[in-house]
DNA sequence: TCTGGGGTCCTCTCTCAA
DNA sequence: TCTGTTGAGAGAGGACCC
């Protein structure tokens, strides 16, 4: 098999030539945080996500899943599968807390950890196995910090690609059985050599970058696992699904994956988006929206010291279709009047009469900016080059981070209920009921 | 069954300039 | 001056990930 649970395995240690990667996997994650602060909670069906009428489930105990319940799927039918489910808003500032010191704890193996989400990250501790042992007693020992520091249960794979990596913590995890939670090995490990035996069984729907599309178009030419796909030859596979994804796809089939662990990624695109409760048709409305998202995507360009080459603006409308649309400036913009003033422009383009259930706005092509190269500079909604950052932008970051996000804002965006002010994670899954 | 939010990457099409 | 080619860049949309 090549697969061995939990165990140490040739070739994934301090004596081999081959890339020794980890992918950690933290065990439903949003759930579990909710059980850990909440201990009453334990062995009951916990769902985690948008509470109201249009929310989805971001995360659901493993009890929740032996009712069908899982990610992505609208809330309405997760509280119809388990009318007894305790379904919670997401505390998306309690999960990044946890999340950095989950990280911390990787940083601890090797300087090489590339974060996939909150809950998630894989690691390269190729160079790590002199000083800290060999993959398998790594994988063993992260779990256990992170049981005892956080509270919270993990699964690791460790393999000599990401990929295989990836699947391989999939297959430590814990999973939903008939009759409650069955719990997983914790650890599984893919000795190399044994890739493809581990590869080729899977369906293909495992793979990094099969979706629903692309698993009918291979359904079409007779793939169901990845061993089918290894077996096509490429043509026929380029043919099918494009030149990229078709020859990525048979790489990683026949267990070429030469993706190395990032570090670090500089970000391509910022942007935040909002469904609204119910449609809408009013440009006032939208146009007050996209205020408050222009507010929202601008604060975070300046912390992160950026510039925007492109504004877009996203539109979905009730009946689920979405649009896109976008400009790019003569300069580069930054700063909220900016931002807003190109979105609004491109709203006005746009057919608003069917109803928008969702509006988006955001920043690509960034750039670094001059963040911090003007200050205490007021009221002119800046100067061209340098992303339109101005003193007021600055001013109100400072009032934000000492009093709170709604502290301060647009006058248009008081109501009644105070500032409405974006926060990062507001609405994540969806607005709340 | 009625579908979130924040991203990345790819493909196709169009326009413009050389 | 007109036509064809090519490549770059922008814009739109689709698919995918967590």
């Amino acid at each position: 098999m090549g697969v061995t649970p939990g165990c140490h395995t040739r070739g994934v240690g301090p004596g081999s030539t081959e890339a020794v990667i980890l992918h950690v996997d933290l065990d439903a994650f949003f759930a579990a945080v909710e059980v850990l602060d909440r201990p009453e909670l334990a062995g009951r069906p916990v769902v985690v996500g948008g509470t109201g009428a249009r929310g989805v489930v971001a995360a659901a105990s493993y009890e929740a899943r032996t009712y069908g319940i899982a990610s992505a799927m609208p809330m309405a039918r997760a509280r119809r599968l388990c009318p007894a489910a305790v379904v919670l808003p997401g505390r998306f500032a309690r999960y990044q807390a946890l999340s950095r010191r989950f990280l911390a704890i990787l940083g601890r193996y090797t300087p090489l950890v590339e974060p996939v989400a909150l809950d998630e990250a894989f690691l390269d501790v190729t160079g790590s196995g002199r000083l800290l042992g060999d993959g398998p007693t790594i994988a063993r020992a992260i779990r256990a910090e992170v049981a005892t520091e956080l509270g919270l249960g993990a699964s690791v794979g460790v393999a000599t690609t990401k990929m295989v990596a990836k699947l391989a913590s999939e297959a430590a995890k814990p999973r939903a059985g008939p009759r409650g939670p069955v719990p997983g090995p914790g650890v599984v490990v893919v000795a190399p050599g044994g890739e493809l035996g581990f590869l080729h069984p899977r369906p293909v729907r495992a793979l990094w970058g099969v979706g629903p599309a692309t698993e009918r178009r291979l359904a079409a030419l007779g793939v169901r696992t990845v061993g089918d796909l290894a077996h096509l030859p490429v043509e026929a596979l380029v043919g099918a699904l494009g030149r990229a994804h078709g020859r990525h796809l048979h790489d990683l089939a026949t267990g070429r994956d030469h993706r190395a662990v990032e570090g670090s990624r500089v970000a391509r695109s910022l942007g935040h988006e909002r469904t609204f409760p119910v449609d809408h048709r009013d440009r006032g409305v939208l146009a007050t929206e996209l205020m408050a998202l222009g507010d929202a995507v601008a604060q975070r360009l300046r912390a992160e010291g950026l510039v925007a080459r492109t504004v877009a603006l996203k539109v979905r409308y009730a009946d689920f279709r979405t649009i896109s649309r976008a400009v790019t400036p003569p300069e580069p913009v930054g700063e909220r009047r900016a931002l807003v003033a190109a979105a609004r422009g491109l709203l006005e383009a746009v057919d608003v009469d069917p109803g928008v259930r969702l509006l988006g706005l955001s920043a690509r092509n960034l750039r670094a900016g001059a963040a911090g190269a003007v200050q205490l500079r007021l009221a002119e909604p800046g100067l061209p080059g340098d992303g339109g950052r101005s003193g007021v932008a600055t001013a109100v970051d400072a009032v934000r981070a000492r009093f709170g996000p709604s502290a301060v804002g647009p006058a248009s965006l008081l109501g009644p209920g105070g500032m409405r002010v974006r926060r990062p994670g507001d609405g994540q899954w969806g607005p709340d009921g």
